[in-house]
Parts: C-alpha cells; sequence; structure tokens
DNA sequence: TTAAAAGAGTGAATACCATTAACCATGTGT
DNA sequence: ACACATGGTTAATGGTATTCACTCTTTTAA
C-alpha cells in the first residue's frame, strides 16, 4: 500500500507525491473549467459552485486551491496573460526574423484575432474586468504592458538601430508627457529614446481602439467584420514608421 | 380628503394625479440610487435589493417599476445615453457656429472628460455592458452609435460641403468595407460620400483608443493623466481633416 | 511500524442576492 | 359608495459566497 515511494532527494523523476498530483490536476482542471465557463456564460456567470459542480467536487473545497471567487479570477489571469503573449509572440517568430515589417503585422493581426476569439479573457486583461482587479492588486497594472511593451519594443528598438524611425526629439515633445514617457519606458524597460516610445503608444491607441471597438461591438451593426479597417490601420501604421507592408508575410 | 381633482380634459396644470406624481417620484429616485451605487460600487455590485433599501422600499416593489435588474440597468442606459449625448453636444454648441474646428475639438474633449468622469457608465455605453445589454435588445446598437454619429456627422458635412476635406474617391475603397461604411451611413443617417464616412471612422477609432486607455486604465502606472496624448491625437486628427487648432476654443 | 501532523474534502450554517406568488391597503374613477 | 387598478407588503424558492467544525486520508517522523 505504502508503496509509493517516489519522492527522492535527487528529484529526477516522479518527484511528485500522489497528493501533490492530484493537488495540481485538480487546480488545473479547476482553471481549465473556470475559462470554459466564463468564455460561455461570460464572467459574471463565473461561479464558484459552476466550477466545482464542473470539477465534481463542493464549492468549500475550492478554497483549498484559490482565494475565493477573486483568487480563482486572478489565477486564470495570469494564464490568460501568459498564454496571449505567447500566441502574439509565436506570431512574429513565425515570420522572417530580419523582416520587422512582417514581424509587427503578424503581432498585431495576432492580437486582433486572439481578442475576437477570447473576448471574455480581452476584457479581463484589457478591458474593464482588468480595472477591478488593478484596484485589489499593486503588481497587476504593469505584467500586460510589460510583456506587450516588451515584444513590441524589440522590434521598434531594431528599427531604430537600424535609423530607419523619424520621430520627434527629445526637446520637441512636451515637459508632462516626456515625463510619462520616461516612467512607460523604465517600467517597460525599453532602451530607445522617448521619441520611440512616443511611436510606439500612439501606434498601440491606433490599435487598441480598434481591438475594443471589435471585442465590444458597439459598431458591429455596420462593421461586423473589422479586417477591413484592420487592414488600412496596419498600412497606416507601418507607414507612420517608414515601412511598408511585407510581401513575405505569414499568416499561419 | 378626495379635494385632489386635479386631472383636467385640457391637460393645463398638474395633470399629475396623486400616483403619477408619486410613480414618477420613486421611479426617478430609483434611477438616481442606481447611478449612485454603480459609480460607487461598479455595475456588478448594483443590486436591486441596494437600490431598494436606497429608496425605502423593499426590492420586490422595484418590479412595478422595472422588469427585474436587466430593467433597471436598461432604464439608467437610456438616461445616461441621453445625459452623454447632450454634454457633448452643450460643449460643441458652446463655440462659435461657424468655428467647425472648435466644435469638433470641444467636442470631442467633451467625450473625453464625461468619459472619466463617469467610468461606469462608459463601459455601459461603449464597453463590456453594452455587449451585454445589446445581445438581449435589438434597437440598443445604432442608439449611441447614431446620436453620436450624428453629432459629429453634421460638423463632417459642414467639411464636406466647404469643400475642405479630401478623402479618398468611392472606387479607390475596398468594396468590403464600401458596403460597410454605406450600412453605417445609412444607420446613422449621413448624407456625404462613404469616404467622408471613412475619415469619421478612421478618427473614432483612435478616439475611442484613448478613452478605453483612459477608463480602463492598463497603462496608468505611466499614463495617469492621459491629456498630453490627447492634445497630440487631436492636432492628428484636425490635421487630417485639413483643420488647425482653433485659437478660439472655449472649454467651459 | 506506528503514531502524530498536515492536507483535502464534506456538510452545516450564515448572509447575501433575484424573482415569484399571494395578499393587503389605498388611490382612482364611476 | 363601490369596484377596480395600483403599488406596496410578507413569505417562499433557489441561487450565490464564505466560514467553520469535522472527518478521512496522506504524509512524515519517531
Amino acid at each position: 500500500m505504502a508503496a509509493a515511494g517516489e519522492t527522492r532527494q535527487d528529484g529526477r523523476v516522479t518527484a511528485l507525491t500522489r497528493r501533490e498530483r492530484l493537488r495540481a490536476e485538480l487546480e488545473r482542471d479547476a482553471k481549465a473549467a473556470a475559462r470554459r465557463i466564463a468564455a460561455e456564460e461570460g464572467i459574471e456567470g463565473l461561479t464558484l459552485a459552476a466550477v466545482a459542480r464542473g470539477v465534481g467536487v463542493t464549492p468549500p473545497a475550492l478554497y483549498r486551491y484559490f482565494n475565493g471567487r477573486a483568487g480563482l479570477i486572478r489565477a486564470i489571469y495570469d494564464d490568460i496573460t501568459a498564454e496571449f503573449i505567447d500566441t502574439v509572440d509565436r506570431a512574429a517568430r513565425r515570420q522572417d526574423p530580419d523582416d520587422v515589417s512582417a514581424q509587427l503585422h503578424a503581432a498585431t493581426q495576432a492580437v486582433l484575432d486572439w481578442s475576437l476569439a477570447n473576448k471574455v479573457e480581452f476584457d479581463l486583461l484589457m478591458g474593464a474586468g482588468f480595472a477591478k482587479i488593478a484596484e485589489s492588486e499593486e503588481s497587476i497594472p504593469v505584467i500586460i504592458a510589460r510583456e506587450l511593451g516588451g515584444l513590441f519594443g524589440q522590434l521598434f528598438a531594431r528599427l531604430w538601430n537600424e535609423g530607419r524611425l523619424t520621430c520627434p526629439a527629445d526637446e520637441e515633445i512636451d515637459p508632462v508627457l516626456a515625463a510619462q514617457l520616461r516612467t512607460y519606458r523604465s517600467e517597460v524597460g525599453l532602451e530607445f529614446p522617448i521619441g520611440v516610445v512616443f511611436l510606439m503608444v500612439v501606434c498601440w491607441r491606433q490599435i487598441y481602439g480598434l481591438l475594443c471597438m471589435a471585442v465590444y461591438g458597439h459598431h458591429k451593426f455596420a462593421f461586423d467584420d473589422l479586417q477591413p479597417l484592420f487592414e488600412h490601420m496596419i498600412d497606416d501604421l507601418l507607414g507612420l514608421l517608414g515601412l511598408k507592408r511585407s510581401p513575405n508575410l505569414r499568416l499561419r
């Protein structure tokens, strides 16, 4: 019976005790159930009771795994962030490493596609759901900005280093805005002039607008498919960076 | 006691019976309480029980006034829409009637200011809250777009009629996008070429992005005050329309 | 090997909430 | 004065989060 002596000092294989394995499984299943329910019913329909039913356990049991409903949401928030960043990162890496235009294009398209395919998750990461999580936690606000900003920032850095960007000089930027850009730069860990940071923010502001239009759909009555508007936007933005649409774009 | 014979055939003064007056008052108070609670607690904290407490009545009584919680939210949605449009409209009308630049600028600033001062309401009108209401109701999706689109559309119409706009010709626009623009134009009731409609949508996409950044605050860690970014944006957008910032702008 | 400790689940209890139904008081109009 | 519509009540149902006390099992240590 007690033949389960897997736990070795050298953590070679099956270094997990039975309890740890079951715990990991239930935690994984609970988060999966939570995401499925949230996607189907919306975030307000995500109840501990429903998750408990989904994994065949009573609601109080979930308190051994998450800090209540808020803790569960926070837990899937972290998963979703990782998944989102990974998706966008993969889309960029699928391009020719020297084709920055294609990488920017593909990454942006991936952001739109993921957001449309995961509306509830988008709301949690970058919409109203974010605000609720952010007010209770301290470290949250920077996560998504740092990860996504870092990803796009690498591409902007390459453009800057190649001398292909035209952007305002430090002195031309309004002092208040300049201070904000410096804060952003240091939080995200970027290493180019704030004029380039300004370009990033201008691009993001436009992308984000299209994203919210797509996800929240208050113009859905006319713009059911936002791809045409996206095509125009991406050309605009690439132009702003002195680029043209790459002929070698690979969208999976 | 029954001396309340106000109801005349000619509805001159006090054409309201006692019951009607009390009903109107409670409905008004309930909606006011609901908006106060929503602003303080967030939309998910808006419960019928809390509203009932606020107006000194038991929860079931509110069912005589609203179709449950969803009906109450729908009711304040209509109020909020009217208030929002009125606010923006006033800001535009406060300008010189011939100064279209100032009117556009002031209206846009008013949109930002109102959104920041009424984040929960913004979410209801143009964010995640909208999507939830829209899926149950049919007429909803067009309300805010028609009202706001009509308001800005008037100004774009003047610019177009004065021949000051440069925009793509009908043939230059991607057919799918053109169809969407025509749908939008007819729903909102605009009367200029779809190239001008395209300009409107491009502007709105950018404004909306800044709004969502401001309201949902996922860049708040660096851009606490979005006014500097707004200033840049408004110059960009006015430039896109062949305008310059008006020296006669009046922001209340 | 065996006993203590830690962990993970349960059921019961509390306290909210929405919603419906039955019922009662009162204002309204004939 | 009387019938009726209106607007409120209480009670009941069923859903939710959360805490607590308790039990069973696994793990760990003597």
